[in-house]
DNA sequence: AGCACGCCGACT
DNA sequence: GTCGGCGTGCTC
């Protein structure tokens, strides 16, 4: 004790991460009195800036007073206990390092915004202010703003409505100086439980012969006595008294009554109401497990997945659609719960359907946590709260759910593995789901099961070499057999003129034949790529970059031809260099147009089109499928939407309308990208016995890709690709970095993004650098671009100090004085 | 990112 | 002359 009294009190600091893009911590002072409840990973409110205050997670707890400037206090705690554990700090850092991004950036895109706090100004009438005393004077928007104040507070949103404009700094500051008002900073939690108002008899009314007097007194008030019978009626007082506790809801008491006797009730304190909070995730669901039942095929790759987890801890499932990857999944999920660890299941967005989270769920049968970009974010903060408090055990949700708080992983699946969208492209963390899941089980010491009918060409590569275990599922359940693929060659029949517009013969016939014998058509056109491409109408000759393997795209202002990755260029040529011909035309057709199109050549149809725009809205992806599955609809026009989901009995016919833009998409990705939609929307036609039909509409029936697609030969094109990619210098043999440079001139950025280059040239050694050029989009927002590509060797290692000589070379270039404002971002692993 | 401070043009 | 435009720099 003696001890403990005469030991001089240390001060102690504390390291925040406060969700700004500024790629340090904050040190800040813990007060005394709060010092022995702060724990990493909790939130904190701090002030910041002149007047800000914002909430913070503490990463450390240290001793060390900062040298330049005085510390301030934190101001206080917000929860008891901490809202994510040392692993997820872990994991933010190790993004934000290895995707070149600031601790705060990624602290922003993983907390949903519920648990985000920031403080909003009030303004408020000073007390001591006297209007009639005053000797200022104040002009005619001052004094409506000070009427209003006499009235309550505002806010700075209010009060710029108010006097409608944006412009109130001044009159506020004008008003301050004339000690009119004061301005206080206000917290607001963000999130609200949802409550629900139920009502109940007052306790001392729970006898007959209290009733019976009630009932005597209102016999004259029907509206009273109504109340009263409907509620004994639903609550059995007598019986089951403990049921009067909770009470009943108020809206089904009051259904169709209004609540005047009600509120008489409760005046004369017959029943009470009272609020509850109740979860907006129904955590009491039935858990009965269904059994499932392996077919032979499946229990051997499960066994086979096992066996493969004893020795990595990363295993590529390949399996055709309809193979029966998810009993699979469902079946090692079971046994990671039945563990008594916690479990992740990614899929893409466009996948996360309502239909697929109930049928898995119900599979499972565990309370699943559904982490939706379309749910709100109040649902979004109960999930992150049941997953830290162990109330769910298995998620299933989209790339963002990877920074959920978990401490207790035992196995991650990311299914359809291969899609793009597990990469964030804009803003920053530029990261990507598949990969961070990786790292996030290797934290956990958890293991994960990579699935894909199509797998991406890096996670064959490690398959293939080893460094993950490798699985096959190569028959369809049930021995439904593969579609039949047809081709219509577009060309070809441009010549003999055959087609209509850009429908070929072939296509309108099989859609004329499918809708005659009452099956559904799904007409796939992959809408990305507005820029047209150039093409020889005579002899399907394409530029493609002298630098890479990628084709040229048109720019029209220019008429010339350009690489999007290295920002070669060409001048638009006037006749084909392979065979003369004049006619070199650009193409170019989107879902729209599509849609158009089909209506006039069948307009006795319905057609729905299925894209980001018509699904914007939570409802729109349901109700468009909906209308499909019950045959409202007999085409379904769409982008790479229509490629995932449930499968429909009625289709029976799937045309890929431009399977060429797929090919020819300037991106050394786009062979690949097209082969694993091609094969993903092949596998929409004919899931049950019948064999279904695939119309391919191309200028090159001939391209080496169709034939894998057609046999579903995955590994036939991994090894048609992979020596291309070799010799390109591209992934999987290299890594990626792509630094794009921004300013409003034209000049300084090309000057910053040359002086990068060069830097970059000296100062890191055994990389391939391209660029700087400018991509194909070169102006955006009044910002001109330039890109950098780095192509780092697999073998180079050292990764992270390439990286930070990039950071410090950025940094150096901004302080540049001409450069000043040019911005650089980084995106590593670009897709 | 937000927000304050500071230096310039178009209006009474 | 001022009001209000936005460019610039800082936040523990």
């Amino acid at each position: 004790l003696a001890k403990d009294l005469f030991t001089e009190v240390t001060t102690h600091f504390a390291e925040v991460a406060i969700p700004i893009p500024v790629n340090k911590f904050f040190t800040y002072r813990i007060p005394m009195a709060i010092s022995d409840q702060i724990k990493i990973g909790q939130r904190v409110i701090v002030p910041f800036g002149k007047k800000k205050i914002l909430t913070g997670v503490i990463i450390s707890i240290h001793q060390q007073p900062p040298q330049e400037y005085e510390a301030k206090y934190i101001l206080e705690i917000l929860d008891s206990y901490e809202i994510m554990y040392d692993q997820q700090i872990r994991l933010y850092q190790w993004i934000a390092d290895y995707y070149l991004c600031s601790f705060g950036e990624v602290l922003n895109a993983a907390l949903p915004a519920g648990l985000k706090l920031s403080s909003e100004s009030i303004v408020q009438l000073n007390p001591v202010f006297d209007p009639e005393n005053t000797p200022h004077s104040f002009s005619e928007k001052e004094h409506l703003i000070i009427t209003h104040l006499t009235k309550g507070t505002l806010n700075y949103t209010e009060v710029s409505r108010l006097l409608d404009t944006k412009h109130i700094y001044a009159l506020i500051k004008s008003l301050l100086l004339k000690e009119a008002i004061v301005l206080l900073e206000e917290v607001q939690s963000k999130y609200k439980p949802k409550t629900q108002k139920r009502i109940r008899l007052q306790e001392k009314y729970q006898s007959r012969i209290a009733l019976e007097e009630i009932f005597a007194s209102v016999a004259t008030r029907e509206r009273q006595e109504e109340i009263l019978l409907r509620y004994l009626q639903q609550v059995p007082v007598f019986n089951q008294p403990q049921l009067n506790i909770h009470g009943i809801s108020k809206s089904s008491l009051m259904d169709g009554l209004s609540d005047s006797g009600l509120k008489s009730l409760i005046k004369k304190n017959v029943l009470e109401e009272f609020e509850i909070v109740i979860p907006r995730i129904d955590l009491s669901q039935t858990t009965s497990s269904y059994p499932i039942l392996l077919s032979e095929k499946q229990t051997l790759v499960r066994n086979e997945i096992i066996n493969h987890f004893e020795k990595t801890s990363t295993v590529l499932l390949q399996g055709v659609t309809g193979s029966g990857k998810t009993e699979i999944y469902i079946d090692l999920i079971k046994r990671a719960l039945e563990g008594g660890s916690q479990v992740l299941y990614l899929l893409p967005e466009i996948a996360l359907t309502t239909q697929i989270v109930q049928r898995l769920a119900k599979m499972v049968g565990h309370v699943a946590g559904v982490y939706h970009s379309k749910f709100s974010d109040n649902e979004r903060v109960e999930v992150w709260n049941n997953v830290l408090l162990g109330k769910v055990r298995f998620v299933i949700g989209v790339r963002s759910s990877i920074f959920l708080p978990f401490d207790n992983l035992g196995l991650v699946i990311v299914d359809e593995e291969h899609d793009g969208s597990y990469k964030q492209h804009d803003p920053a963390p530029r990261y990507h789901a598949r990969d961070t899941a990786l790292v996030l089980a290797q934290h956990h010491h958890a293991k994960v099961l990579l699935g894909s009918a199509t797998p991406s060409l890096e996670s064959y590569f490690h398959a293939i070499n080893g460094r993950y275990g490798f699985c096959q599922l190569t028959e369809r359940y049930g021995e439904a057999p593969l579609p039949e693929i047809v081709f219509a060659n577009l060309s070809e029949e441009k010549k003999r003129k055959l087609a209509k517009g850009e429908f070929s013969s072939v296509l309108l016939n099989e859609i004329q034949n499918s809708l005659k014998s009452q099956e559904q058509v799904i007409l796939f056109q992959n809408r990305r790529g507005h820029s047209p491409m150039v093409q020889c109408q005579d002899c399907q000759w394409i530029p493609h970059c002298i630098h890479c393997d990628v084709s040229l795209t048109y720019h029209q202002y220019k008429h010339a031809l350009v690489c999007h990755y290295c920002g070669y260029r060409e001048e638009m040529p006037h006749q084909c260099p392979t065979c003369s011909s004049k006619r070199i035309l650009t193409l170019g057709y989107g879902t729209e147009k599509l849609e158009e199109e089909l209506k006039i050549h069948f307009p006795e149809t319905q057609i729905q089109r299925m894209d980001l725009d018509t699904t914007r809205s939570k409802t729109g992806y349901d109700s468009i499928m909906e209308a499909f599955e019950q045959g409202q609809t007999n085409i379904l026009v769409g982008t790479q939407m229509v490629t995932k989901g449930l499968d429909f009995d009625r289709v029976n016919l799937v045309g890929i309308f431009d399977a060429d833009r797929m090919l020819h998409f300037p991106d050394f990705r786009s062979h690949e990208r097209a082969f694993q939609l091609m094969v993903q929307v092949s596998g929409r036609a004919g899931r049950r016995a019948k064999k279904g039909r695939v119309v391919i509409q191309t200028n090159q029936p001939d391209h080496p890709i169709f034939a894998y697609v057609v046999n579903h030969d995955v590994k036939g094109f991994m090894d048609h690709e992979l020596p291309d990619r070799q010799s390109y210098f591209y992934p999987p043999f290299t890594r990626l970095i792509s630094i794009m440079l921004k300013h409003y001139d034209k000049k300084i950025v090309n000057d910053s993004a040359q002086q990068l280059a060069e830097a970059i040239s000296r100062q890191i050694k055994g990389i391939r650098l391209i660029g700087p050029g400018e991509p194909i989009v070169n102006k955006v927002r009044n910002e001109y671009l330039m890109n950098i590509l780095l192509k780092i060797p697999r073998d180079r290692g050292h990764l992270a100090d390439i990286k930070m000589i990039l950071r410090e070379l950025a940094d150096r270039l901004i302080q540049h004085g001409t450069f000043r404002n040019v911005k650089v971002v980084f995106d590593v692993d670009p897709m």
